[in-house]
DNA sequence: CTAGGGTTAG
C-alpha cells in the first residue's frame, strides 16, 4: 500500500498526469469505445503492473471486455480485484459482473452476484433476466420480471429485449405487449422484430404475420424473423414466399437470411429434395457457399432431405471445414444407417480436430443406428481415455440404444445402473425403445416408471409402452397406459406422412380422404397389399388401433398414412424414381415391414425419413437392418 | 469517466 502511494505520487509529479487513475480510465474507455476488448484488458493489466489503483469507474468496462472475450478467468480476476480494492458493494460493478458471468457460461455466479446485491436498479434486473434468457430459464425470467414490477422498477427497452425471447405462451405475450405499449416502445423496430418471433413461438403465426406486415421499414432482422416464424410453423411455402417478397423489395439477403432459408428446408416436413437443390442454387448465385456456416447447414439440409451424395459433395467442395462441419457429415451418415462411413470419417477427422462431446453424440448414435457394438464401445471408451471428455447423459443414451437394439438388454440395464450420473429421460427412452424391438415387460416397466416421472408429457413414451404390452398380449396393461395418458391430459400427436412427387409434396393422414385421387389410391393399395401378402407379408396387428376386431385391425393398418403416401408416390412417378416419404413420427412397425415387401414387388426404392432416422428400402430390405 | 439489448451451422 505504501509502495503504491509512492508510485502514485511519482506519477502525480512526473508530468504524465495529475490523476493517474483518471487517465488510465480514459484510455480504457477509448479502447472500449473502439471495440477492442483485448486492448482494454491489456491496458488494465499494465495499470495494475504500474501499481495504479483502479477505482469504481475503471472496472465496469474491463469486466465488460472479459464478457466480450468470454474470458472467465480474467473476469474472475476482476471480481477478486473489485473485492480487494474495496470497490464493492458497487451497483454498476455488480451489474457488469452479472452480465460477464452469464456470457462466460456461469449462470449460477450471475445469480449469486444478483442475489447478494444490496441495491438493484433496472439494469440489474434486466441483466439477470438476460442471463436467464441466455441459459434457457424462461420461467425464472418471467418470475424476475413480475418481481421487478412489484418492486416498482420500470422496465425499459433492454428489459423487454431480454425478456421477449423467454415468452412462449400467448397469455404472457399479450401481457408483455401491454407493458411495452405502456412504455411507448411498441413502435420500436427491434421490439417489433422480436415480437414477431415471440408470437411465432407461441404458435400464433397469424399474429406474427400481422405484426410483420405492420412494420413499415423492415430491416434484415424483420425478414429473418418472419422466415424463422414460418419455419417454426412448418409453413415452408410461406417461407419461400417471404424470401421472394424480400427480394422484390430489393433487400439483399445476408448469410443469416440464407441460414434461415436452409434451416427451413432442413426442418420442414413439407419441403423436398428438389427444393433443397433450388435453395442450394440460390446460395451459389448469391456467393454464400464459401461461408463456413452456410456450407455446413447445406450439408445438414441435404442429409435431412435424404441425399447423402449431395451432402458429401458439398462437404468435399468446401474450402474450409471445422468441427461442426465434420460432425454434421458424421451424423448424416449415422442418420442414414451408414455406421462404417461415419466411423471412417470420424477417424479421419481426428487428424485435424480434437473431437468434442457433440461429435461423440454423432458418432455414437451412428454406431447405434448401424448396430456397431465394437466400434461404439471403442469410441465411448476413447472419450475419456484419449480426450478427457466426461460422458453426458446423451452419450449414455446412445450406448443404451446400441446395446438395447442389439438385444443385449441385460447389459443395457447394468450399464444404466453403473452410470456415475443420474439417468435422464433420454437414457430411459433408449431402454424403452429397445424393449419395443426385444419385448421385455420388466425392463419396459422399469424404464416407463422413470420416464413417467421425468418426462410425463411426452405422448410417444406412452404409445411405445402400450405397444410393447400389446405385442406381449397384455391388453389390459396396454389399455391402462392409454388411460393414464388420457387422465394426465397428454394428447397423442397426430401422425402424417408426406410424399414428394415431381415439384410438389402431398400430405396424408391415417385414413386420408382428402386427396382427389383417394378412390384410386385405395384401389391400388388393396391390389398392392394382396401382392405383398403373396410374397409373405403378414400384417402385424399390434400396431393397429385398440378395442377393435382382428379383421378391422387389419384394415385399419392398411390405411396408415405411410402406406397411402407410398401408393400415391408409386402411382404418380416414373418407374425409375425413388419414392421419398417423410413421416413426422416414428414409422409404424407394420408399415416398415410392408415397405420392405413393397420395395421388392415393385422394384422401387423407398427413402423414408421418420422422426428418428432414414430408412432406405430396396429389394425387400431396409438400410436400418431392422435396428430401429 | 462506469453497467443491461436483435437473428449466426452439428
Amino acid at each position: 500500500m505504501v509502495f503504491q502511494r509512492v508510485v502514485g505520487f511519482r506519477a502525480l509529479y512526473n508530468g504524465s498526469s495529475r490523476e493517474p487513475c483518471a487517465s488510465w480510465n480514459l484510455a480504457i474507455r477509448r479502447a472500449a469505445d473502439t471495440g477492442a476488448p483485448a486492448r482494454v484488458l491489456e491496458l488494465y493489466r499494465r495499470m495494475r503492473a504500474e501499481n495504479v489503483p483502479p477505482d469504481g469507474h475503471t472496472l465496469p468496462p474491463v469486466i465488460k471486455a472479459c464478457a466480450q472475450l468470454r474470458d472467465l478467468s480474467a473476469g474472475t480476476e476482476l471480481h477478486r480485484d473489485a473485492a480487494q480494492l474495496g470497490v464493492l458493494p458497487n451497483l454498476i460493478v455488480s451489474n457488469s459482473l452479472i452480465s460477464m458471468y452469464s456470457k462466460c457460461g456461469c449462470f449460477d455466479l450471475s445469480n449469486k452476484v444478483f442475489d447478494e446485491m444490496r441495491e438493484r436498479n433496472v439494469v440489474s434486473w434486466s441483466s439477470m433476466i438476460g442471463a436467464c434468457a441466455q441459459h434457457g430459464r424462461p420461467t425464472m425470467a418471467l418470475f424476475l420480471f413480475k418481481k421487478m414490477i412489484l418492486e416498482r422498477i420500470r422496465p425499459n427497452r433492454p428489459t423487454f429485449l431480454n425478456l421477449i425471447p423467454c415468452v412462449s405462451q400467448v397469455e404472457d405475450a399479450d401481457e408483455l405487449i401491454r407493458f411495452i405499449v405502456e412504455e411507448c416502445l411498441d413502435s420500436d423496430l427491434f421490439i417489433k422484430n422480436a415480437a414477431v418471433l415471440m408470437y411465432s413461438r407461441c404458435g400464433r403465426i397469424g399474429i406474427a404475420r400481422r405484426l410483420f406486415d405492420g412494420i413499415e421499414n423492415k430491416d434484415l432482422f424483420s425478414w429473418s424473423a418472419m422466415i424463422e416464424a414460418f419455419t417454426n410453423a412448418d409453413m415452408f411455402d410461406e417461407t419461400l414466399k417471404v424470401l421472394r417478397q424480400m427480394m422484390a423489395q430489393c433487400v439483399d439477403p445476408d448469410y443469416v437470411t440464407v441460414l434461415g432459408i436452409i434451416g427451413a428446408c432442413s426442418k420442414s416436413t413439407l419441403s423436398s429434395l428438389r427444393q433443397a437443390k433450388f435453395i442450394h442454387r440460390f446460395v451459389v448465385r448469391h456467393s454464400f457457399e464459401q461461408n463456413l456456416m452456410v456450407g455446413t447447414s447445406l450439408i445438414d439440409m441435404y442429409v435431412k432431405r435424404g441425399s447423402l451424395e449431395s451432402a458429401r459433395r458439398v462437404f468435399d467442395q468446401m474450402q474450409e471445414r471445422n468441427l461442426v462441419t465434420w460432425s454434421t457429415m458424421i451424423s448424416g451418415y449415422g442418420m442414414h444407417g451408414k455406421g462404417e462411413d461415419a466411423l471412417e470419417l470420424f477417424y479421419h477427422m481426428k487428424h485435424f480436430f480434437r473431437p468434442d462431446h457433440i461429435v461423440f453424440v454423432s458418432v455414437l448414435s451412428a454406431c447405434s443406428h448401424a448396430g456397431l457394438i465394437e466400434g461404439g464401445w471403442q469410441c465411448f471408451n476413447s472419450m475419456t481415455r484419449e480426450f478427457g471428455i466426461v460422458p453426458r447423459a446423451e452419450h449414455y443414451a446412445c450406448m443404451v440404444d446400441l446395446l438395447g437394439r442389439a438385444g443385449k438388454l441385460k447389459e443395457a440395464r447394468e450399464f444404466i445402473e453403473q452410470m456415475p450420473i443420474k439417468p435422464d429421460s433420454s437414457v430411459w427412452g433408449s431402454l424403452l425403445g429397445a424393449c419395443r424391438i426385444h419385448p421385455n415387460v420388466e425392463l419396459a416397466g422399469l424404464a416407463a416408471r422413470s420416464l413417467f416421472e421425468l418426462d410425463s408429457k411426452n405422448p410417444g413414451r406412452y404409445i411405445c409402452l402400450s405397444n410393447i404390452y400389446t405385442s406381449l398380449g397384455k391388453i389390459d396393461e396396454a389399455n391402462q397406459i392409454r388411460n393414464l395418458m388420457r387422465r394426465r391430459g397428454v394428447k397423442k400427436t397426430d401422425g402424417y406422412s408426406v410424399v414428394e412427387v415431381k415439384n410438389k409434396v402431398y400430405k396424408f393422414v391415417v385414413g386420408d380422404q382428402m386427396n382427389p385421387q383417394s378412390k384410386l389410391i385405395y384401389r391400388e393399395l388393396a391390389i398392392l397389399m394382396d401382392r405383398i401378402r403373396e410374397e409373405g407379408y403378414v400384417p402385424n396387428t399390434n400396431f393397429a388401433l385398440h378395442d377393435v376386431e382382428e379383421e378391422t385391425k387389419e384394415t385399419s393398418l392398411y390405411v396408415h398414412s405411410e402406406k397411402l403416401a407410398i401408393v400415391f408416390g408409386l402411382m404418380n412417378s416414373a418407374p425409375d424414381c425413388d419414392i421419398r416419404i417423410h413421416k413426422n413420427l416414428r414409422v409404424c412397425g407394420d408399415c416398415h415391414t410392408a415397405s420392405k415387401f413393397i420395395s421388392k414387388v415393385t422394384q422401387r426404392r423407398i427413402v423414408m425419413r421418420d422422426s428418428h432416422r432414414f430408412h432406405h428400402f430396396s429389394n425387400g430390405m431396409c438400410s436400418c437392418g431392422d435396428y430401429w
